[in-house]
RNA sequence: CGGGGCAUAGCGCAGCCUGGUAGCGCAUCUGCUUUGGGAGCAGAGGGUCGCAGGUUCAAAUCCUGCUGCCCCGACCA
């Protein structure tokens, strides 16, 4: 992608808007844009990175066993009267009404739909166990939205949502999406430590958030420092050993970790001094079992071997992508700007032209973009008419993982700098070696 | 939902107290010079001062109402 032809508006001055790091990086990087209060328009570049954020939850989610569909944003009112949450819900959820003045709503979440989906068709325990999940977008009239995509109002959620035969059967799905999101944000570069949660109005008995530590972080969260080093699950773990995923289910259990509300004081006290991590973090995932809260009163039922019907056991299983990408800056950033990890970084590279106009620097350039972008890397190339100091801030601010130089000074001797944005590493070398190290 | 604050050019702000031709920096456009860490000079464009009433000869400025947004607290992927 050439700059020039890009649509990337960086802010040079902070809004004041901004608070937190991550707004205000997103802010001045041109990756979103207020349209209200907690609610944002992508612009490309953001987009770019929410698709990354996206594509890797979908991965861990497949691979676990989960099956993708897509359910709409609105949702009729008489689904949440069967449950019984319509009226409990409160201001948070959005009702509006059709041309018909029936009563419907933006859904804040989708346990209801899709438990009338699974009811309309599954009535045989041999259907189980069933996994589906979507990517959709949300909307919680929170009375405060605040720090940019953190705390919105719309946002996007992928939630999954399984259904079994019985408690044990739940519990092994519960398993696996514990070992998929320890997975999902391993990859997105986070340390995300599970810790026992409330359930809120989603209801249920065992619940686990996924936290990740940062000084902007919205909660207090309390942990055993071990859980920093302790190894994620590999891609070949198998979803399917029941005894395998709760073994790594229990050895995440094990020690010490607690949102604030579940914080037990004494129980932390018990732990040496220098293993008691006390500290703030961001919620990024949150799974719940919940049993029959909802098969129950929505007759979601299938036969058992033995004919008889009974209600299926469920769970669900959110995260925010939306969220992410704001918790994923406030874990890697400095004073210039983002550093994404490759995983999910918009370009993998990007060319800097650093004498526009110059007829060797452009050759060189453009040669470097054209065999990059033949080998299928994803490169942004500054072909803009502007100073070495501008794009390099430019640059740094929107964190691209690989920064590759290309000015007369290098190319007096056939060079090229390749520096790394997050350790700010550099090295001279020729194209080639340049086109080589970003192929591995 | 309680408390506080803000609304003037794309962004950041001054002007308001004490009413009288709407300003500064950055950004944008043109030209020349410049080109390895946010360049210099010269010129130009861009505003119904959030909206609606009121007071006044005259309102960005004073008064009333409304709306939007932000911050602190109680609540949440």
């Amino acid at each position: 992608m050439r700059l020039s032809r890009f649509f990337l508006p960086i802010l040079r001055e902070t809004p004041k808007e901004a608070e937190i790091v991550s707004h205000r990086l997103m802010l001045r990087a041109g990756m979103m844009r207020q349209e209200a209060a907690g609610i944002y328009a992508f612009l490309p570049l953001g987009l770019r990175v929410l698709e990354k954020v996206c594509d890797i939850v979908r991965e861990e989610q497949n691979r676990s066993g989960a099956i993708e569909m897509l359910m709409p944003t609105i949702q009729s009112a008489d689904l949440w009267r069967e449950s019984g949450r319509y009226d409990v819900y409160g201001k948070e959820m959005l009702r509006i009404k059709d041309r018909h003045e029936r009563e419907m709503l933006f859904g804040p979440t989708n346990e209801e739909m899709v438990t009338e989906i699974f009811r309309a068709y599954v009535r045989s325990y041999k259907d189980l166990p069933l996994n589906l999940y979507h990517i959709q977008w949300k909307f919680r009239d929170e009375v405060r939205p605040r720090f940019g995509l953190m705390r919105g109002r719309e946002f996007l959620m992928k939630d999954a949502y399984s259904f079994d035969v019985d408690q044990a059967g739940a519990t092994h799905a519960y398993n696996r999406m514990f070992v998929a999101y320890l997975r999902t944000f391993e990859r997105m570069g986070l340390k995300a430590i599970p810790m026992i949660a409330d359930t809120g109005p989603i209801g249920g008995n065992l619940s686990h958030e996924f936290i990740i530590l940062a000084s902007t972080g919205e909660s207090e969260v309390y942990c055993h420092r071990d859980y920093l080093d302790f190894p994620i699950p590999g891609a070949d773990v198998n979803f399917d050993d029941v005894s395998a995923l709760q073994a790594i289910v229990n050895k995440w259990t094990s020690l010490y970790a607690a949102t604030s509300e579940k914080h037990n004081a004494a129980t932390f006290a018990t732990l040496s001094t220098e293993k008691q991590v006390s500290a703030r973090g961001i919620e990024v995932g949150h799974i719940f079992y919940f049993g029959t809260k909802y098969s129950e009163p929505m007759k979601a039922v299938v036969a058992g071997p033995d004919g008889g019907e009974k209600p299926v056991h469920m769970g669900s299983y959110g995260i925010g992508p939306s969220r992410l990408v704001a918790a994923i800056i406030e874990a890697h950033h400095d004073d210039a700007g983002i550093k994404w990890p490759e995983a999910v970084a918009p370009f993998k590279a990007i060319i800097l032209n650093l004498k526009q106009g110059d007829s060797a620097t452009d050759r060189a350039a453009e040669t470097l973009y054209r065999e990059l972008t033949g080998k299928g890397i994803d490169v942004l190339y500054d072909d803009l008419d502007a100073r070495p100091g501008a794009k390099f801030a430019t640059a740094d601010l929107i964190g691209i993982p690989w920064q590759v130089l290309v000015g007369p000074k290098g190319l007096a001797e056939g060079k090229v700098e390749v520096k790394r944005r997050m350790d700010g590493g550099r090295e001279l070398m020729t194209p080639a070696d340049a086109v080589a190290r970003l192929m591995q």
